[in-house]
DNA sequence: TATGAATGAGATTTCATTCAT
DNA sequence: AATGAATGAAATCTCATTCAT
């Protein structure tokens, strides 16, 4: 990579990064383009040279956040979790991905209300041309196949209902602490999803 | 009721009604309230003598179709599903809210895309003072108790659950279709529901 | 006076104290004629009863704190100046004066920026058809005469040199304490002021 | 200085000459922003590049104005002025001013509507980091020092009576002719300024 | 590439005043 | 006489976007 790419790379980075901070901190709406260029250090115009405008700076993001968070409990899988039974490495997963939320409010608030775990599932409509997207569905069906568990019609609509369910529960509990803490709330979780998934 | 009184609510009802289909066609942040007061046929100041901003007018517009919602679909079992068992009540009116949303997307986009479906959850967070407003969750408790199911800790995680599932996972399939038709989905969904009920 | 003129009376005088206390805290612009009806007691509507604008209200005030200064100096000087030689009574009114709006900032802010003083001396031109005003200058000329003071041409701008002098650098003393305190500019100014009379 | 800077300053000195402008003709509350900008020949938005509001501009201007009026009355007194006695050169630098505001008249009102003298008195508090200002006060100490006068307390007294003195009766006899007119009104007060100033 | 001055549409909000009740 | 709902002009200010340098 020349000189010159690698300063443009840093440039978008940097405007990702600060825009990033705002959203989180003040949010989307009352975010200005002025600030997001200000914060990174570089002129108004400059941001339009990187991003069409705020819209595509914002889903740029979605995409950057999301797969960052997969690729890492994927990550931990594959050092810790290789030998589990197929359901097992689903919220094993699953797992990791609520403690990152948990730890990190802010960004759970960006990537849950920024339809985030749809990009895992909505294989690719978001990240076309977009080298860092990961497809979570994908993955989780290339992973049961793997371990030999046939993934019937059935097996996808397990797993996308499951998907959704952690999402909009953790979601809730995480933010609100109701109706429990996520403590109480992941042992019912986690039996729930092997009582879905064993009924087939 | 007073003749001004009743003016007062015509026109309260007439900015609310505009400012619900502006929000749904062109959505919320592009509507100004100049538009919403226009369409209602009444000058701009005169917004701010019944909301006390474009917040606030959404808010009371979320608690009022969700109430609304909710109402009908007591209504629709009060009338015919009155001797079904405890799940089958709770399917119906799933059954009756999914329909009526499916039938109209602006109004789902709407309702899901402002946290309405916590309004049924979160009792009363948003309804203080606000005569429209109706507590699903207290009304299913209630009922089960009625019909002898007693609610313990459990069965109110998985109340909980049991909603957030349908929320999300209808969010999706009606609006995009994905991973299959609501008419291919509904028959599984309640299948689980039943599976998740039972599983005490 | 009948029942209905007394009710009449009182609440143009409410609407007066309200004003005047708004004027004087937050400001004339920034006072509205709804928080001067609001504070009175009264409706909106109702304002424009008894006087045609925001600015009628403030020449009323004007006018009617202005006289009460100037009628409470000249009580004080008939019970306890009658003796005193003429520059002295001067002297006297002015240091009950002073006194009075060193003790009420709010009072002196609002008398002073609001022109009063010229009341004292343009005779008449803002209380035509005024049943409570003064004329201080006229006042003076009176209170000379009677003791033998003869008022020529340049004994009347004398008087309005010292008045205008005593009005400029008292709002600057008592407000700012610059360039000295009241109580240390008090013997200067009165000693300057038996200069200036004394030479005709 | 840069092509930009140069422009920068030719575009502020635009919107205080329209300010100033219609300040002085339909009044500073009755001026919009809106109408600055126009007359300018900029945008609105143009206007807060420059300035912070209404009352920035006119703080700017109240400086800008006064300084540009004692300026132009210190250098007619070096050209012709320098070899009066003390008294004289005080009363040469009055008699400039005063011609200047009684030849422009709505300078005279927003000047003196708007604190201006004070700023020739109170060193520096509104003049912070204002290149353009000019403290009157501090230059006539410095003058009568140089002249060989020791500036005591009492004179600074003298000084500071004086200049309220010249303020408040010029404004007055300029603005209303009462009680008589300005050349009448002259003689007079540069007599008794003598009779101040002698009398230490 | 980068800058940042300039733009100006447009958003929100206030408030004096009117007028039907 | 009193009310207060309604008006709508007008004011302030923001900010995405463009473009000359």
């Amino acid at each position: 990579m020349k000189r010159s790419e690698e300063k443009k790379k840093q440039k978008r980075n940097a405007l990702l990064k600060s825009a990033y901070e705002l959203f989180t901190t003040i949010g989307y709406h009352k975010t200005t383009i002025m600030a997001i260029a200000l914060k990174a250090g570089v002129a108004k115009g400059t941001f339009y040279l990187y991003f069409k405008d705020k819209e595509d700076i914002r889903d740029a993001l979605i995409v950057a956040k999301s797969s960052q968070i997969l690729r890492s409990a994927l990550d931990a899988m594959n050092q810790s979790g290789q030998s589990l039974p197929p359901v097992e490495k689903l919220i094993f997963l699953v797992d990791y991905i609520i403690d990152v939320l948990a730890r990190d409010i802010a960004l759970l608030r960006f990537v849950s209300k920024n339809l985030s775990w749809s990009l895992f599932i909505n294989s690719g409509r978001y990240h076309q041309s977009d080298e860092d997207a990961l497809d979570f569905r994908a993955f989780l069906v290339e992973m049961l196949e793997t371990d030999g568990v046939p993934v019937t019609r059935e097996m996808e609509l397990t797993i996308f209902t499951i998907i959704e369910l952690i999402n909009s529960t953790c979601y809730s509990v995480i933010l609100n602490g109701e109706p429990v803490t996520l403590s109480e709330y992941k042992p019912f979780l986690y039996d729930r999803i092997r009582l879905l998934f064993a009924h087939q």
